[in-house]
Order: C-alpha cells, then structure tokens, then sequence
DNA sequence: ATGAAAGCGCTAACAT
DNA sequence: ATGTTAGCGCTTTCAT
C-alpha cells in the first residue's frame, strides 16, 4: 500500500495524493475529501523513508545524553519530546556513556541526515569542533555546553546557584564550609567553584582549598569517600555543598554511620532536586533545575536553527530554586 | 558526496562501489582496495536513507519503556545497545508514558518499516493485539509481557522471588507480613502475589486481605501512605514485601517518621537493586534482576524474529537475586 | 568481475 | 486544480 494504490483508488495522480497528504491548499475540497476518505478507510500511511530521500529530511531529532541511568535527564528529555511532537518531529535518545567514539558515530546521524538536529548534554569534543558543527548544522548544548564554544545552550546560572547556597549557610553561621565537586562537567564546575569562592571572599571567609573536593565522578560512592576525608580535618566542616544529590546522599550516609547529626552538627545540601531528596531521612536540601523547561528551551532553541542555520546563538539562563529541608537544619 | 561520486573517482560503476560497502566477495581484490582508499579519503558514509528505501529495512530497532525517569531501565537498555550494536543496528528509545495513543503511534513505526522490530516493556494492547503485532512483526517483551499472549519474552520469576523472600520471613520468625503492591504491571504483580500467597499457606499462616495492598502506583509517596495505613491496622504487619524499591523507601521513611526501628520493629525488602538503596539508611535489602542480561535476552530473542519471522515464541526466565541489608536486620 | 539500468516511495518543478 | 515526470541514493537483477 503506497502512494500510487492510493492514487490508483481515488482515480487521481500521485502527485494529487501528495498534496493532499502535505496539505497543499490547491486541491479541491471534494478532491481532498475524497482522496483523506480512501486513506483513512485503508489505514495508510505514507512511508517515511521515500519521503526523506526525497526531501532529504528526517522530522527526527537526536538527542544525547552521556547517560541513561541519570534520572535527571528524563524530565529534560520529557520537555523536548512535548515540543518536538507538536512540530511533529521524533525523538531519538542516545547516550554517549562519555565515550568521544559513540559521540562522534551518533554525530553522523547529522552528516548522514538521518536527523535533523541534535540535543546535546554532554560532549567530550574541542570548543572548535562544537563551534563548527553548529556553523554546519541545528545543534544546540543543554546544561553542560563546552566551554567558550559558539553554539546555543539553555543552562541554569550556576554561579549564583552556589553563590547564594554558600551565603545562606555563611548567614546560619557556618565558618567551614565544603564544596564537594567534579573535574568532569568543566562548564556547571567552573561556575559553580566561582560562586562557591566569590561568597566566602565577599564574607571575608579564607578559601581553604582543602575543602573543595574536585575529585568525585559523581556517585554515592564518591560522596561517601569523600566526605570521610573531609572530616577526618583537623578542622573540618560544618556545611557541605554538593554538585549533585548523589553526592549528598553519599556524604550525608557516611555522617550519619559516624554519628553526626546530619542538619543540625552539619548541614548538607544538594544538588537537582531529584525525587529521592524528599524521602531520604533527613530529607535532603537540594538546588532544583527547571528540568521540563530546560528540554522545552533547548528544544526551541533547535528549532531556530532547524528552520535558518545562520540563526543567531543564543545563551539562555533559567532560574533555579533553592529547596530547604531537613539536611540543612532549621 | 554520495555512492555515485564515489564512483567516478575510481573509475567504477556504481555497483561496484556498492558491492564493496556491501562486503560482497565478488569483487576483485584489486578494485575493492581502490574503492576503499577512496571511501576513506573522503570519509564517505553511505546515505542511510537511500539504503533503506532501497532495501526496505533500516537497521533500527525500536525500544518502548513506560517511563524514561525509572533507573530500572536504564541498564537493560545499555545490555540492548550492546547487543545491537554489535549486529550493526541502533537502538531508538521512546516512552509510552502508560498511554495507548502513544503506544500505537510508536507502532506505526514498525508498520511503515522506520524500525525492524521492538522490544517493549510494558503494553497497554490487548494480548489478541500483541500476539498479532509479535506474528507480523519481529516484537519481543521483557520484565512484564502482556498476560497470556503469544509472544517472545524475557522475564524472572517473580513468584518465586516473593515466594523466597517471604519464606525468608516467615523462617525469622515472622506471622504478620504485607505485600505492598500495584494492580497495573498485571503479570508481574500476578506472579509475585501467587508466590507471597502460596509462601504463607505452605506455613499455615492464614491469608490476611488487610495485608495485600494493591493500590499503588509504585511512588514514594503511596508506599508511605500505604504503610501508614497498615502499621494502623489493630494487628500490624511485623514485615513488609514490596514490589519496588521506592516502596520499600516510601514505607521506610513513614515508618522512620513514626519511631519504628527499621530491620528491627519491621522488615521491610524492596524489589530491583537500585542503586539508592545501598546508600539509604537503614540500607535496603532488596530483590535484585538482572537487568545488563534481561537487556540482552530480549535483544537475542528480537534478533530470532528479525531474522525469521516465523520463528517459534519463547519464554526465558532470568535468575533472580535476595540481597540481604539493614532493613531486613540479622 | 563488472556494468547498465530498474525501481524502492515520495515530492516538487513544470506543464496543462 | 490536476497531471506528468525527474530524481533523491541506494541495491540488485540481468547482461556481458
């Protein structure tokens, strides 16, 4: 059942057919209607592939994530999938598992048009690669974009989001705080650490580079270790910052099995807002990404530039939300 | 850049060139290594799009989860991907989100051949549409195949699994143990709730309706709920099956929040082994699946129907495992 | 071993 | 308003 039968059973030419399918307005009404009766009543479906060939268009995106098992991306990737769908556009989600070879292959889906732009979260190339990819094609960097690459992203301001985390402990009193961080995200790390060190200094707190963990891949395990570091100082801290919930949790089990009082002999707090922050005991503070609109934004973003490629970069900045709960007392 | 140019830069036909992309031996040795140098020279990809009109196929299997924001899948699509990719085909993930729309627009996709088969993971279809669907096309089912359908599938064996733990149980001493489940992923829940039954008869311990919840959505918050409701029960449980991990923490935590020692007042086992559930405190014991492998299967079993339509259904069963923690106690 | 050519299903330029 | 037709890039049959 293709194009031609269904011509065939209207008794009209493929290219009427097409029309209609495209919605063309130059067809008659009683040719449309006639023709929309033939396909509805045979179910058909036109097939996507000639299609393509010949437009050498695809309606797919692909977006790339560097992982599945983060629970963050998927409210993210939720918010593309509402968007592209209402532009009738697919959406392929791949993940990279940080792995420069994967990316570069799921890359040449852009070369090779079998989509038409890509979502990216995490990228393992040079700023000049990503500067050029996006020169070439619709290519747009969600919360983690290289750094100093020209290309548009949708990011939270990471900076003010540790700024004013470190402030409201400094305003609880706290003199040692911690930030339990990554060398791995460069653009959120960076970011954060500025804001991190820019409130001790405006507090007139000496940065104590002890207590910023640069070390972690971001696992419970990461948290855990090195937490245990962290208060095994000779002066250790009574407030922790985390790049993520994981962090958090990890380093808030290792407190509680050494019997600290997590909230009140030392606060912690989070990062993402992720489900299980609710629920951990002590419920955990967290800083939450508008993770929805951040997809929705991004989505966006490509679409500019699905529909002119010269369109201009964007950067935009979302708000984020601090979230107070048991883990930071009070 | 396409197979034509290739080509004329050799000096070959078209078949040709085609020929040796498609590893067909005859070819001779001479001319192959031509057409490779020159392929390689200008990093020529063959347009997928092109092949697949050509051939009908598209070496893209589809993968359907119910949700993309349960860490449950994350690593049986990672065992998928590696299968897949290995035979050369991509893996394109979408989420039905429990709706029936969606469901079947995504199954449009195997009609109009943008995919050669599917693994799902949940269906929403009847078992007289599934075992038409898996008939005409290569579609497998894994962790919850649609009660009584005729179709390939991989899954563990959830009765034995509550049947084990609640053995388990019941041999710590145990007379009062609830089952914190749904009534939506039937055929687990069905298993799983003729394995806690027949434990309890094989013991003489009398069947409790009170006992058996069958009204969550598997959320953390109806886990709390529900187990708030049970521990007010004139005669509360002393132990509780859950048939999810955020069950198990929902309940935990209501259970923290009133005083009750977890591991020790209560039991209480969560189901999949993810990976909160080491760092929680109490940590959690659970009932772990083989996710890496469950992945695999099911791409091996969808692999047999890719290439023989007609290949017989089958049915394997996975090995599970009891991981003993904290909230269990001992 | 290689080439010529048909045709997969569709769209769009051109013709009427 | 509708039809005719070329051609997107590729594979594959049939010749040679």
């Amino acid at each position: 059942m293709n194009i031609k039968d269904i011509a065939g059973l209207c008794g009209v030419s493929v290219a009427t057919v097409s029309r209609v399918i495209n919605r063309d307005p130059k067809v008659a009404e009683k040719t449309r209607n006639k023709v929309l009766k033939v396909i509805e009543d045979n179910n058909f479906i036109p097939n996507v592939t000639g299609r393509n060939l010949r437009t050498s268009r695809s309606n797919k995106i692909l977006v790339m994530l560097p992982t599945f098992s983060n629970q963050f991306y998927s409210a993210i990737v939720e918010g593309i999938e509402a968007q592209a769908d209402k532009a009738g556009y697919q959406v392929v989600v791949v993940m990279t598992m940080l792995e420069e070879m994967l990316e570069r292959k799921y890359l040449d889906m852009l070369r090779t048009k079998q989509v038409d732009g890509c979502i990216n979260f995490f990228s393992m190339l040079s700023k000049e690669e990503i500067s050029e990819i996006s020169r070439e094609y619709p290519y747009v960097q969600g919360c983690e974009p290289t750094v100093n690459a020209q290309v548009s992203s949708v990011v939270i301001d990471n900076r003010l989001a540790l700024y004013s985390a470190c402030k409201a402990f400094i305003e609880s009193g706290h003199k040692r705080i911690a930030f339990l961080s990554g060398d791995y995200y460069k653009y959120s790390e960076q970011s954060r650490e500025r804001g991190y060190k820019e409130a001790l200094e405006e507090s007139g707190i000496q940065f104590d580079e002890q207590l910023l963990v640069k070390s972690t891949m971001y696992k419970f395990k990461d948290g855990s270790k090195e937490c245990e570091e962290l208060m095994k100082l000779e002066n250790p801290p009574t407030a922790i910052l985390t790049a993520s919930d994981s962090l958090a949790i990890g380093a808030i089990n290792y407190l509680i099995s050494i019997g600290v009082k997590v909230g009140k002999d030392v606060d912690v707090i989070g990062f993402d807002n992720s489900s299980i922050t609710k629920y951990y005991v002590p419920s955990i503070s967290t800083i939450a990404q508008p993770r929805f609109e951040l997809g929705v934004t991004s989505w966006d973003l490509l679409y500019e530039k699905i529909e002119n490629i010269k369109a201009p970069n964007k950067k935009i900045i979302l708000p984020f939300e601090i979230i107070h709960r048991d883990s930071t007392g009070n």
